[in-house]
DNA sequence: CTCACATACTTCAGTACCTGAAACAACCAT
DNA sequence: ATGGTTGTTTCAGGTACTGAAGTATGTGAG
């Protein structure tokens, strides 16, 4: 187990897996661009974006975004002082705040997801059959 | 253009772009954890992984990691406290500094990439035929 | 050669992110 | 009621990042 590392590298997967890392890279670096259009962070576009869809408590935010709760609490309080965010009793339980996003702050989500163009410009060149192929392989490898 | 927001949105390649993100959420969280196995934070560990092929001035490393050089000068002092990376002059020109790997600073850079098990989880769940086309259709979005 | 300018790196102040421990309030089972 | 659990916040400590200022070295125009 010392003298043998990485056994067998098959050169395709190394080259698939080093493409998968530009995917990713490019990725980030577009969606940390949009996020920085609208005057927000990384985590305070992601937190945003969760909360567009619907209000939730702070720790189902922390769950989301694997992190611990006391982070959330600056990430929230940051964007309340914003405006877009805000924090309201759960009426089934005192001990929760429920964080939703304020109707800017449900502006500023719809133009981040607009404005989040790693969509159309890599996928635009892709035939309709291609990105059936490349959904097909992309949720088997999700699936394991 | 008030009322009408994302014109059409194609379903098939909104479900791509949501397997995309899936894909790029599981390679960073997969990767932040094999840093950490070894005790590195994720920046940490993509600057040794560079320095772990050649010794490299602070300012590319800078230009590589896209952040600004004085943010380099942080993340190397660390892991020069660790006995990872050592800073040499360039006998070329007294201004640079070489970053580069040491002894050490290459092993935890090759047990990095070997506990980097992204690539053979979900991918040797593939046969060589849909590795194929996916390096394809990879390349092909990223040539856009 | 010298002077002005550019380049490479560092330092510093300021912010965000993130964790883990401790505190507090509210829930819940006995 | 009591004791343990859960949801949130606060705090201390650390990393990451930027932008401005400072230092040292290279370089080109005169």
């Amino acid at each position: 187990m010392a003298t043998q590392k990485t056994p067998r590298i098959d050169p395709l997967t190394l080259e698939v897996v080093e493409l998968i890392g530009a995917v990713v890279a490019r990725y980030h670096e577009e969606y940390e661009e949009a996020a920085a259009e609208h005057a927000l962070t990384g985590a305070q576009a992601r937190l945003l974006s969760l909360l567009s869809m619907e209000p939730l408590p702070m720790r189902r935010l922390a769950q989301k975004l694997k992190c611990e709760p006391s982070n959330v609490t600056g990430i929230v309080d940051r964007l309340e002082t914003r405006g877009l965010v805000e924090r309201r009793p759960d009426p089934a339980d005192r001990r929760v705040k429920l964080a939703a996003a304020t109707e800017e702050g449900c502006r500023v989500a719809h133009g981040l997801r607009d404005s989040l163009n790693f969509a159309r410009e890599p996928l635009a060149g892709l035939s309709d059959n291609e990105r059936l192929s490349l959904r097909h392989l992309l949720r088997r490898m999700l699936e394991a």
